[in-house]
DNA sequence: TATGCGTGGGA
DNA sequence: TTCCCAAGCAT
């Protein structure tokens, strides 16, 4: 008796003929048929980058409502972008995002299609920029991201450590790409990796390659792919300083570099530091009489846990301590706090939480 | 190459 | 509560 076959369409077909049928509207995402927009396909990937689909959607369209066009962009003073940008997270992708508009629209030839010229551009890697060269220009790239690496290892079953694994799902992966539909390749990947193939509980039976996969026949999906060992986050103390002038003005900063770097943020201790409370007072922006707050706010970074005090006092001094601005509070909404800052001033009653 | 860099949601 | 991690990049 012969076994029937249950391999009757090669894997990179099976798996476009799902995406052709499963693929969801996506408001960057060009529908069947219709050229895409290396703008927004740009713009999107950005966005993307380690930031949930669902976030991105309500981000996305306020943003590209208000730059439509890359030149709208590369014209807006950075500061407007990194306000707008405020609460995504990953600041310097805002930075690098303006950077490179700029860069674009400065250049003879416009937006690159080629994967070297756009891996060249700031805030674009080997990732987007294979991604941007498949998804918005057909080149045929691929992009490897967590998805598809997710999707690849346990295809494969693959034991190689994180650290070393990227050559070999690369190579695999390439070989699912249709040459014809690159684009569209890479994005089944993407697609099945965050519909199907998810991290925790695998839908195997909606799975177009179930019958190719070396982990669903081990029954060992979720060790694939091998996982780094975490460290533990560290948790740390701090102080965040809130200076009021009468009822109208606040003092703001703006961190140069690293954390929330470019971005308006209150006076504080280090925070990538932990500070003991005896401590605090030697980070205070002037001498005041500072109140500290009952309740501190706390704040999950990817690499640590804050609890930081929040102080406030009143000042009637004009001018700004160094490095510090005074800034209208009813602007405070405009002007595109961190999630963390927005806290403080929702604990100290100048925001609403 | 290992580390620093945000945030929010789901299990 | 805690953990995981989501279309990674820069240094």
């Amino acid at each position: 008796m012969i076994k029937p076959r249950a391999r009757s369409t090669k894997p990179g077909a099976a798996l476009l003929a799902w995406y052709d049928v499963q693929r969801r509207e996506l408001p960057w995402r060009a529908r069947a048929g219709e050229a895409p927009d290396p703008y927004r396909i740009w713009l999107s990937e950005i966005m993307l980058q380690q930031t949930t689909v669902a976030t991105v959607k309500e981000r996305y369209a306020a943003f590209l409502s208000r730059w439509p066009a890359i030149e709208d962009l590369a014209r807006a003073p950075v500061d407007d972008v990194l306000a707008q940008w405020a609460g995504l997270g990953y600041y310097a992708r805002a930075r690098n995002l303006h950077a490179c508009a700029r860069a674009v629209v400065d250049s003879a030839d416009g937006f690159p299609s080629d994967e070297a010229a756009l891996r060249r551009l700031p805030g674009i890697g080997p990732y987007t920029a294979a991604a941007i060269a498949a998804i918005a220009f057909d080149q045929p790239c691929v992009a490897v991201d967590g998805n598809v690496e997710r999707v690849i290892a346990r295809l494969h079953a693959i034991e190689t450590p994180p650290r070393k694994v990227a050559p070999l799902v690369r190579e695999k992966a390439a070989a699912l790409m249709s040459p014809a539909r690159p684009g569209d390749s890479v994005q089944a990947l993407m697609e099945l990796g965050a519909l199907v193939c998810a991290p925790r509980t695998p839908d195997c039976p909606a799975c177009p390659l179930s019958s190719f996969c070396a982990a669903r026949r081990l029954r060992a999906q979720s060790d694939y792919p091998a996982r780094a060992l975490k460290r533990p986050k560290p948790r740390r103390r701090g102080a965040i300083f809130i200076l009021r002038r009468g009822d109208e003005a606040l003092l703001l900063r703006r961190p140069p570099r690293g954390l929330f770097g470019g971005m308006n943020a209150f006076p504080s201790t280090p925070l990538t530091q932990d500070v003991a409370a005896a401590e605090f007072s030697g980070f205070a922006p002037c001498a005041a009489r500072w109140r500290a707050l009952e309740e501190p706010v706390t704040h999950v970074f990817t690499h640590f846990a804050l609890e930081a005090t929040v102080f406030v006092a009143h000042t009637r001094a004009k001018a700004a301590p160094s490095d510090c601005r005074w800034a209208a509070r009813a602007n405070l909404g405009k002007e595109g706090l961190p999630t963390l800052m927005r806290k403080a001033a929702a604990r100290a009653g100048l925001l609403d939480a």
